[in-house]
DNA sequence: AAGATATAAGTTACCGGTAACGTAAAAGCG
DNA sequence: CGCTTTTACGTTACCGGTAACTTATATCTT
């Protein structure tokens, strides 16, 4: 009257067969629509899986051989972070549309959550897997090698990725914001972000950042790592702890643009005007920047194309498609108007006045 | 050369044995810890575990048996939506951790793309499942109730759910609005927000908003069902048409914070003044709303509370624990500073000046 | 009408684990 | 020392489908 019994009242396709008179293969051929039965047959097998209410079981399909299931592993740092839940929605729609289902992991940017994840996932035979980042814990990346099905590594770009990868340069983009900020007269800049056990696309930002602002003759004044998540509190009060220290910020340039949010909502509560008194400059482009009155400087990032293109490489991989293994989804900068252009209608940037 | 060699290149049980030079069944039981084996053979398996990179094939432990699966599916709208995806993080960390995996589901409001998901996370033999919302079609229904495993309806509170649920009485907290709305003192009042297909949340928020606002002598001036995302921009405009219109419109209600965001962006970019000339109520309580000097007249929810919960009940009723089958998650009024209450002091609701 | 061919089935074996049962050797015991 | 008991395995069967093969009947040839 337990488990035993749920077992046993499941009702399978023998019993469907066994109902309808005929033997377990007929009806799967009925139901897999292969031919080979004839018309009566088949309506009477119809009839006895829509009486039945039979729900085939794909997990005896898997594993009775040759076909691969239609799962596919997605990994994702958090869900906290709107930039994320878009890549995720782009995946889902796209692998959904083709009849792949999505296993979550949320791995909270540790490579040690991750491989946890990759060894469980993997044990369900997944037909692929599609990992945010590009760095993964030895024992993690031994088991996706291993594993012979199609991985895409998305986020940061990847040019040598274990299979494929798409996702932009990180450093670039921080390279490229760097060179507005420096090319916009700005020469002591701040920075605040959150810092990550693991070198992450943030991390990767900053750097590129860096070697942009001190390359163009400014300098990095004051940068703030927080131990928090990358959202909006954590923008307002590190920018607090940022104004409040001696270090002198002309500009300041956030992990992302939640995080430049928060720092936007300090500097005015506290009387400052944006961009004449401070320069604020995000990162990712959120939604809600579509309505604001002044727009955040920020990188446009394609989020949700993202993960429609993640999906799709992994969907033409499964079906031998020949698929290029690298793919820049690209990003583009928004001067916004949170910085301002001290130069305007100059072309060379570190033109000092 | 292809997918067969695939198959036969995989590591399995019988080949650990074989190589470790035992049974089967005797690789098994050292797998799984279950005594009736001596240190040394331990030894000599777990070596080759190690050397041939075994990973086991969770597919087969479930088909074979009594064990069912550690899959949780997840059917949830959409991620644009900031709430559910911290209502799927709530969900997924707190499955995560005790060794459930969530397999996604975005059913886009529709029951239909509701009920093909059913169909399929069904055929995996999921542990158990968590939906969005109290309304399924009436194929999915029946799918629930024979799958004869937990089920956990979220969002909507559902008082006879069919099987457990937690969540909040929309229509309560539309109430609860529209009374504080009609307290302050506003008489006309707008609504912005979009329409679905079936009957949901929002409308359900709605009905009791409308209830609250004509039974305390106020009026629904307009209301507005945009055919869109329930985003900023649709509230930016939705806004721009609603103040468009003819009708008087002291205040205005949106279906969630982001919409409402949109709306006091648009107010605020025509000039006028929030709240001395128009009000603004969201409901949700976003995260942004944390950093913002005007905080946002709006509806409390813990989202990742509820996704926590939910998991919470899932896995109870999993491990056979007693629970009671609703939990009313609740919600708060924030008062925000976003409405005039012109009424301060008074405790009479509808008091006229 | 006899043989060749097509059609509509049924039979058997297998996927990778585990439960249930069987068995030989080692250990305990009076 | 011979008996029972325990330990440490091995064997067999099965979960729910499907591939590959076999068989029985219907249909087509000339």
């Amino acid at each position: 009257m337990r488990d035993k019994n749920n077992k046993n009242n499941k009702i399978s396709l023998s019993k469907v067969a066994e109902a309808a008179g005929v033997s377990k293969m007929t009806a799967s051929r009925v139901l897999r629509g292969e031919g080979g039965y004839s018309e009566k047959t088949k309506v009477k097998v119809m009839q006895k899986v829509d009486q039945l209410g039979y729900l085939p079981n794909r997990l005896a399909t898997v594993f009775a051989g040759d076909q691969s299931s239609t799962f596919v592993g997605v990994s994702i740092p958090d869900l906290g972070n709107e930039v994320f839940a878009q890549v995720l929605e782009g995946i889902d729609r796209k692998l959904g549309s083709f009849g792949h289902q999505t296993v979550l992991g949320l791995t909270q940017h540790t490579p040690q959550e991750e491989e946890n994840w990759i060894r469980t996932v993997l044990s369900w035979q997944p037909a692929g897997l599609i990992l945010t980042g590009r760095f993964h814990s030895p024992r993690g990346t031994e088991m996706l090698r291993n594993s012979g099905i199609p991985i895409v590594e998305i986020w940061d770009l990847n040019s040598s990725p274990l299979d494929m990868s798409v996702g932009i340069n990180h450093f670039d983009s921080g390279f490229d914001m760097g060179r507005y900020l420096v090319g916009c007269g700005y020469k002591s800049i701040g920075y605040v972000g959150t810092s990550h056990d693991t070198a992450n696309a943030a991390t990767t930002r900053l750097a590129g950042f860096c070697k942009a602002v001190e390359g163009g003759g400014g300098n990095i004044t004051k940068q703030l790592c927080l131990h928090d998540t990358a959202t909006y509190y954590p923008g307002f009060y590190g920018t607090e702890q940022l104004l409040a220290s001696n270090a002198q910020v002309e500009c300041i340039f956030f992990q992302n643009d939640a995080m430049a949010f928060g720092g936007l909502q300090y500097c005015t509560s506290r009387g400052l005007e944006i961009p004449c008194d401070i320069g604020i400059a995000g990162w990712g482009d959120l939604p809600i920047a579509s309505v604001m009155k002044k727009r955040m400087t920020s990188m446009h990032v394609p989020h949700l194309k993202l993960g429609r293109t993640a999906a799709e490489m992994m969907i033409a991989r499964l079906s031998g498609e020949p698929i290029e293994n690298c793919r820049d989804i690209g990003f583009s900068l928004i001067p916004g108007s949170t910085v301002l252009n001290q130069n305007v209608g100059n072309s060379a940037a570190d033109d000092v006045p």
